[in-house]
DNA sequence: GGATTGACCGGAA
DNA sequence: GTTCCGGCCAATC
């Protein structure tokens, strides 16, 4: 009763309304998948592709935030390695250099679309 | 309250 | 193909 809710009751803290926007946008990505942080952030009815890199540095540790890379196809800076080993594992288009995620054939429109692939 | 940072983007050299 | 600069918004100090 009286106790209200504590800090680590269920994350790093107590997630924003944007956050949790992009929580939940990025948290229905699927397998094999990835979007851009430009796309979340427009899905979001922002511009800001840093807002969404800042807020998952800190809310997107409950979500598969490797499936969000940069508009190059460049992965998480700082968990390069984390997302290259689950893309490996989930089977995502990579580039030859192995490095990078093929975007042309791993991009996903977001959930309205059903899989976007040509 | 303000100022700085940050898992970025797009264009130009 | 790579490298550099300014700008956008939210979270943090």
């Amino acid at each position: 009763m009286g106790r209200q809710r504590k800090p680590d009751e269920t994350q790093v803290g107590l997630p924003s309304e944007f956050a949790e926007q992009v929580l939940d946008l990025v948290s229905l990505i699927p397998a094999g998948r990835v979007m851009t942080y430009g796309q979340v952030a427009d899905h979001l009815g922002s511009a800001a592709a840093r807002a969404v890199g800042t807020t998952m540095a800190r809310y997107g540790s409950s979500v598969p935030w490797h499936r969000v890379v940069r508009s190059d196809g460049q992965l998480p800076a700082g968990h390069e390695v984390e997302a290259l080993a689950r893309h490996r594992r989930e089977g995502t288009a990579m580039r030859p250099d192995g490095v990078r995620v093929d975007l042309d054939r791993a991009r996903w429109l977001g959930p309205t679309q059903s899989d976007g692939s040509p």
